[in-house]
DNA sequence: CCGTTAATGTGACTTTATGTGGCTTTCTAG
DNA sequence: CTAGAAAGCCACATAAAGTCACATTAACGG
């Protein structure tokens, strides 16, 4: 008999997902009569495609990308240092840009106490936070939100960064190849951040060390030079790290400061 | 038999919690099969997240976002009655716009259980409430934040209501004149609230029966015609209830519904 | 027919999720 | 206020799932 082709089960596999919402890897392999190990290596592929996340003991349908909620608690030691590392390089009378994420929040905190800055962001709550210190003018990046990221994407806003020019950009990443090189999660993420990172005479990216572990499909096309990546911990002879000690001016920020 | 997986419970719990307001531990682990102790550890997990609040025995879902109930809204509840009215009027699969405003955001408010919708809005309490849903499709229209009123402005914001097409418009107003003529605090918001005016088919005005008594410098100059104002109490006899009258469908809500 | 290549299976090992039991904390009836 | 019951917490045990390296098989083009 002739084996089944992989895509038929691909096919199958995400025809699953819409119906039940997630599955598991032992009733695919049952199903298809594969083995388990076959089935990771599907779900996988799929889920580098951006067609489904992965959970342990299967893949559930996409829309659960971890919310920030989640990421804000994950490592918040280390981020609050990356945020005033970062916060310290901003100086008044500055106009600068705050990507969405966790660590960018960071910095926003950090800097909330401050006066005499102009901050354009397409994060609702880094928008939320800084109005109301009532000393900082904030621009909001709008556009179609991103309820994982309680952020703007899309065509509104990429029109709305080009409109711009500042000082520094602080923008975030999904993760950080081993090649040393910033990925995201989606296509247009990718290419929103590298807008912003074109939008401004400085880009600085904001990374904690998590990131380095970290996997996302979508390389992102900076095309401007980065000026630098502000971590917190730097993994001892990770690929990834020492590809990026290359590239970038590598800021660690302590964990107490 | 595969071990069903830990993100279905995960999102059980969550729906349960939207339906009951309250979920136990015991019950949950007698409906999953499970020990209360992995309820215990999904309920830590899920409350780690900022979905939901544990309590002993259990966990209900978190009432209010601290940025929404930050604000102690003057006549909340003639303003919730508006905001149902005013979502009666929505009908699945339009595109709406939203100004901001308390009022406002109670019509999102009654719409946030609504699915299949798309919402532009300018203000970024009711972008981050309605992005939440997850089944409204919202667009924010950015531009410079004006801290007193959460929500954008400006030459950005005007850009992008002309870039949009929608089928109603729900806009605020600062106050009703005399002769029956929405008024507002400043030229750009009054301007603003016009152009909203003129992207959608039909326009509301939200505004409770304090506006009546308010008098505020700019006159918003509207040029498309209006639906209709929806308040939750005509002050018999004043002279802009009168006129607006003439001029106007007024629809209002009953304050209990 | 052979050699190459891609896909799949296997087995050792690691990681994660769940269950269990002992102990502490919290609630509640009396 | 107090005692008992219920719930929570923690540490450890275990089974299921994941990962990785390597073996095996099938397919395909000379």
């Amino acid at each position: 008999m002739s084996r089944p082709l992989a895509v038929d089960r691909h096919g199958h596999i995400l025809q699953a997902l819409e119906t039940h919402g997630s599955v598991s890897v032992a009733d695919l392999a049952e199903r298809f009569n594969v083995s388990m190990e076959t089935i990771r290596r599907d779900l996988k592929l799929l889920a580098e495609e951006g067609r489904l996340v992965t959970v342990h003991g299967g893949a559930h349908r996409l829309s659960n990308e971890p919310s920030l909620s989640r990421r804000n608690i994950e490592n918040a030691e280390g981020k609050a240092a990356i945020g005033r590392a970062a916060a310290a390089l901003v100086e008044d009378g500055m106009a600068i840009l705050i990507d969405s994420g966790s660590t960018t929040l960071a910095l926003a905190q950090a800097l909330s106490s401050r006066a005499d800055l102009t901050v354009l962001t397409n994060s609702l709550p880094i928008g939320l936070l800084l109005a109301r210190t009532k000393a900082i003018k904030t621009v909001l990046l709008g556009g179609e939100i991103e309820p994982n990221d309680e952020a703007a994407f899309g065509l509104d806003t990429l029109d709305l960064i080009a409109k711009y020019r500042v000082d520094v950009a602080f923008i975030g990443a999904g993760g950080i190849s081993e090649a040393g090189q910033f990925t995201d999660y989606t296509r247009l993420a990718a290419e929103q951040r590298a807008r912003m990172a074109g939008a401004a005479k400085a880009t600085y990216v904001l990374a904690d060390h998590t990131k380095f572990s970290k996997r996302t499909p979508v390389p992102i096309p900076i095309t401007a030079p980065i000026a630098g990546l502000i971590t917190d911990l730097l993994p001892k002879g990770e690929p990834a790290a020492v590809a990026a000690s290359r590239l970038w001016t590598i800021h660690v920020a302590g964990s107490k400061a």
